[in-house]
RNA sequence: GUGGUCGUAGCUCAAUGGCAGAGCUCCAGGUUGUGGUCCUGGCUGUUGCGGGUUCGAGUCCCGUCGAUCACCCCA
């Protein structure tokens, strides 16, 4: 038999249903944020990576890439921003300042999977395009928050680490570090936790800069970067999700001003959602055609997916989400009503309610456990008796007859009440 | 790209180098129109694949494919 792909997955309905409350998820909270949901292709030029990344070849490695059969170099997208910024460059002028911009798409990279990393993959991103504000900043951290929130996770299964990256620039520079000093540093702050002092204090040697700087300037502290951003997420009362720690740099390089990263608090995970201010990326890959300042972070559903499955809270969540919902199943009694019974279940869905009945003549007996097995709330019997049918309660067992004209408006009833 | 661990029924797992099994799921019944429990029966295997050692390999050895975890890296 020929398998799936390594990194790969297959959604079969009970993975589906997850997706679907996922994605769901996030589109509701991102819409009560009133941002706007929206979409590019899976398949980009390879020159929109490259012309991204000249410095840092990894994620070229990482690519799907291959000549399409018109002689053209494409690639799966391995990420959403650089389609973004094509987009708002093509049609910048059109849009009101800011742009709140969504989406919920798949990615591919080429790399080993292990925990939390696949070839493909769900990642919702979310971005405001054209506004510098600190506003802007904690407005797209309380989004950040909410979607953690709604997924049933708390304070105590989550932290957002905020950092900021012009500290880290302003401080670097005071202390005489050209570009690729800072570029150096950056990569070793970002190392602190990984590797040991003795190798970083070696890479740092040509910077002038020691482990200890690094650790001095990060304990430091720097409130006053901050104290905007976490003053108007006091006023939303989301205070207590967020942990001030310029210890997270963030690996990318465009990065201008805010950064962040949400970790569990057990930090069993890595990181579950980052992003941050990148005010010269759309100028950047637009070739100045577009010069639009951005913060934007990315939430991706594979390591979301390990943290609601150890997360009591949102695991329940989870499954009342998934609960079967089947309304009523038409029990067919007499084999020669299936007409009837049909016109009855054409009735039922017509009302919008979930409706089902044998495809197959079947003992009265394996049809209530059918619509048991799908988790009816009503059965109705179609029989002998007709014009006169049967209601059937399924929780309660209470049974009415009524005449089938009478269903619908009962049925009408029903669904007001729940 | 590097390294560790693991591959037995659809799923979860047993089987000292000696007849490949159990539970769950699924399917069919349990006497003619009422459901969750229960009872009975049934299906599903080239033990991932290919070599080797052995009288004999699911078990030991080599290779390969896959899974998984870590390193690397993290958009």
């Amino acid at each position: 038999m020929i398998q799936g792909l390594p990194g790969f997955r297959d959604f079969f309905p009970e993975d589906c249903a997850r997706r679907n409350h996922v994605v769901a998820t996030w589109r509701e909270i991102s819409r009560r944020y009133g941002f706007v949901e929206f979409d590019g292709p899976a398949l980009e030029s390879t020159d929109l990576y490259r012309k991204k990344n000249e410095a840092g070849a990894e994620i070229l490695e990482q690519l799907y890439s291959f000549t399409d059969r018109g002689g053209r170099e494409v690639a799966l997208r391995p990420e959403m921003t650089p389609t973004l910024a094509r987009m708002v460059a093509a049609r910048e002028k059109h849009y009101r300042k800011p742009m709140k911009w969504f989406c919920v798409s798949n990615f591919f990279r080429h790399e080993r999977q292990q925990k939390g990393r696949l070839r493909e993959f769900l990642q919702f991103n979310a971005d405001i395009l054209g506004e510098t504000s600190p506003q802007a900043d904690a407005e797209i951290l309380a989004l950040a928050i909410d979607l953690m929130r709604s997924f049933g996770f708390t304070a105590e299964h989550f932290v957002v680490r905020l950092s900021d990256r012009k500290a880290w620039m302003d401080f670097l520079q005071s202390r005489g570090c050209d570009e690729a000093a800072c570029r150096t540093t950056l990569a070793c702050a970002d190392k602190l936790e990984r590797e040991p002092e003795e190798k970083l204090n070696a890479k740092l040697a040509a910077t002038g800069l020691t482990v200890a700087d690094l650790k001095a300037f990060i304990a430091a502290g720097s409130p006053e970067a901050f104290a905007p951003v976490l003053e108007a997420l006091a006023a939303r009362g989301l205070s207590g999700f967020v942990q001030p720690d310029l210890s997270i740099v963030r690996g990318l390089a465009y990065y201008t001003g805010v950064v962040f990263e949400i970790f569990d608090r057990s930090k069993n995970l890595r990181a579950l959602a980052g992003g941050g201010r990148y005010d010269g990326l759309v100028k950047g890959l637009s070739d100045g055609s577009a010069d639009l300042p951005a913060i934007g972070f990315g939430m991706g559903d594979v390591v979301l997916g390990h943290l609601i499955d150890e997360t009591p809270a949102a695991a329940e969540k989870l499954r009342a989400a998934l609960a079967a919902s089947t309304d009523v199943f038409v029990v067919i009694a007499d084999e020669s009503r299936r007409p009837e019974a049909l016109q009855i279940v054409q009735t039922c869905r017509e009302l919008g309610l979930s409706t089902d009945f044998p495809l197959k003549p079947a003992k009265v007996g394996k049809q209530f456990q059918e619509a048991e097995h799908l988790g009816a709330t009503h059965a109705v019997v179609i029989g002998q008796e007709w014009p006169q049918i049967k209601l059937k309660h399924l929780a309660t067992r209470a049974e009415e007859s009524l005449d089938h004209a009478a269903l619908a408006p009962t049925l009408k009833t029903y669904k007001l009440h729940s």
